[in-house]
DNA sequence: ATACAATTAATGTTGTAACATATATTCACA
DNA sequence: TGTGAATATATGTTACAACATTAATTGTAT
């Protein structure tokens, strides 16, 4: 479905307001869809991005800022994420003799089977919903992602 | 910059999941930018969109349930955010004598004025931002932003 | 005409995000 | 070595989003 379809207007002030709202729109429909298919998980897409950082990580821990650093959506209070994350005891705190004020990040036992399944999930929902495209293309829309930001 | 530096990570589970996650990410990062250009006239995204919306269609009005069907991110509760746009007088609330389970809402002047301020400032920063890009490129990116929805 | 389903919008509640600020620790350098 | 700047994290507060429920109105079918 074209973007005029999808939210009724076919005005655009210019082809670059109109690529904007599409990429807008596109990422709020995926955040949707990926927001409810996370929904048995019990765990939020923010969350569930975390886990992913650790456990590619894991045995090895993160700090907080790291943890940031490599979000997709970069947060303001990363650290009440990891405190629910603790709670649901997915992942655990440790102080680092290092550094004292930073504090490490380490995924549990816990933590790796639940993204383990979660991810297979997201990953199968994936690689279903974006059949239509090539892999080219997909190279292609990566990488003119990449050229419209400046970072 | 490339999503790989941009969050740090150069694994990914297939070439669909990185161009999932450099969708997340590039709009995260147009998100936070329009979100702080759009700090001095103090109102947030979703009511420029629907302030937008509104002005396209002036001097007519849209029940809430078409304001919401031409939203780029469809929100639970429309409602609010119109009772927002009343309260600083860039909106107004009609009960539709048609239906009058709807109720009509169209801009007030002083709606215009700060949407047409708002947007020139939008669409000039886009313009800027996305200078990288050609025509070609928008409209390639377009198309298949479109392509990788079911709709 | 009436009863029930469907539609439209509003609202109560809860969880999360953003922002500012506080706290603890380390660094730089005089 | 001591003092202020810088860094890393936590937290208080406020605003917004999601979900479920409610209320009001209209449509439908008998």
């Amino acid at each position: 479905m074209k973007i005029e379809e999808a939210i009724k207007s076919k005005k655009f002030t210019s082809p670059q307001s109109k690529l904007i709202i599409n990429l807008a729109y596109t990422a709020s429909y995926f955040g949707h869809l990926h927001k409810h298919l996370l929904d048995p998980f019990d765990i939020t897409i923010q969350q569930f991005n975390i886990l992913r950082i650790l456990r590619g990580h894991s045995p090895k821990t993160y700090s907080l800022k790291e943890i940031t650093e490599r979000m997709i959506d970069k947060m303001s209070n990363t650290s009440r994420l990891i405190d629910k994350l603790i709670q649901k005891g997915l992942v655990e705190r440790i102080i680092c003799p290092m550094d004292r004020r930073q504090v490490d990040i380490g995924i549990t036992p816990e933590g790796i089977k639940l993204i383990a399944l979660a991810s297979e999930a997201m990953d199968q929902a994936t690689m279903e919903h974006l059949s239509q495209l090539t892999l080219a293309e997909m190279d292609q829309l990566s990488s003119l992602l990449d050229k419209m930001r400046i970072n």
